[in-house]
DNA sequence: AGAGTAAAGTTGGAATCACAACTGATGGCC
DNA sequence: GGCCATCAGTTGTGATTCCAACTTTACTCT
């Protein structure tokens, strides 16, 4: 079927078309290295290789000693999903997640406001998380909502469980993506070197139509990465 | 100052250094494989894969022949700039990029009037446009802004230009992305094979506090990826 | 001088071998 | 039975070598 293409992508094309269609269901295991070799009649780098492009591409997920498996989260997710990762991602790679929560009530913030589409006096609560990867600070999560949701506990990180308290039904989060210089108190609590950029997360809560819940995600972009990438060859070339 | 970490870890870090810091600005070369191996004592191996890496970051761009140099655009990009890099970059790994352009207008679309701030009988002009690379159709955008706005140029590419005519100034790009199942009509045009999702962007451009075009875009994920990576080997491993 | 050619250098792809760290399972020992 | 040590298998990393395709530069020849 394929022709002079690079023998590792046949090896990526094969497996990611069997965990797309499902016929790898998520929790699979993956040909090893060495079945690989033997089943693809390729040599070990184009294996390796071949594990590399899809592990990178979130549809596989390796560990030493025991293998791949297909990604219990699906091929490609909205953010605040990949986000929900964050816990077992980081114990995955062997660091300890922890995070601060700290929550300061009743102040007026008209700029919430309008994103949680409240009068522009109303007091909102306000939760700031930091999150730990074994106490150095990776993620910075400030979350905003109407004070009357709020039920004095502080697990904000539970929006959904909440909010059924409330008689309201998550049904969508929205999101606004983009990258920008960090402001003095984000390179403060999160101790970013010069230079590098954040990725900032504006995301909304809906149940229905109203907004329930709205917060900023500050994401260091040397932690973190949002690629854009395109199908070539290293993922990019250069033009002329 | 490093320790244990991978050997080629420590190139990607200073080089990544180098660039993030403007020691290296976009266009200046980055050191070629040989190079490298004689300056950070590394092997080849290792000189090659810390290449790769930052290539997959965006941060450089390699030509067979005449080597990596830094990239033009900045590390971190919204995906709304990313995607201008969209003709550069078909052209860059030899690919002929083009589009339909297709505006049929005068309709009423109370979904859209809603995202654009208007009445819900107002009519919108619509625009699809195709892009395609080497004629396979890659990406679907969209796009939608009142009838008043359109002066009967097809270059829907062009907003910001054209409605400076109008007295207007774009201000704020804002994105809601996510990644679904794709609808019949989009696996139609797109020409898609099955269990392929696709990204869909939903974009807004404001000028102030005013909607003036707002587009959906959708983007297979076998063509292009939008990947939340964790600094991690391989990106990513396993819980438990 | 100008044009065509040859050579050197670079990247992408690939094969092969090696090793440390880790996992899972087996089997033996108490 | 329960616990521990061992061992095969796997991944992540690395070195080395080779080759095709390509670019850039320098050189030679007309």
């Amino acid at each position: 079927m394929a022709n002079s293409d690079p023998v590792y992508l046949r090896v990526v094309e094969d497996l990611r078309r069997q965990i797309t269609e499902g016929l790898l269901q998520p929790g699979a295991p993956i040909p090893s290295r060495h079945q690989i070799t033997r089943k693809y009649g390729v040599g070990e780098t184009a294996a390796r290789h071949a594990l590399r492009v899809l592990a990178q591409e979130g549809l596989i997920i390796g560990r030493v000693g025991s293998g791949h498996r297909v990604r219990q989260r699906p091929d490609l997710l909205p953010l605040h999903r990949a986000q929900a990762h964050f816990s077992t991602d980081m114990h995955a790679v062997g660091r300890r997640p922890t995070c601060d929560v700290k929550t300061d009530s009743a102040e007026a913030r008209p700029d919430i406001a309008v994103r949680l589409r409240i009068a522009a006096q109303s007091p909102v609560t306000r939760t700031r998380i930091v999150y730990r990867s074994d106490g150095k600070p990776v993620q910075l999560a400030v979350s905003y909502e109407p004070i009357v949701y709020n039920d004095g506990t502080d697990d904000v990180t539970q929006v959904a469980h909440r909010l059924g308290g409330n008689g309201l039904k998550l049904t969508e989060v929205t999101e606004h993506v983009y990258a920008r210089v960090p402001q003095p108190v984000e390179s403060d609590v999160l101790d970013l070197p010069a230079g590098v950029h954040v990725l900032h997360v504006e995301r909304t809560h809906w149940a229905g139509d109203k907004p329930v819940e709205t917060s900023d995600v500050i994401i260091p972009c040397d932690q973190f990465r949002l690629v854009y990438t395109l199908p070539a060859p290293y993922g990019d070339q250069i033009n002329r």
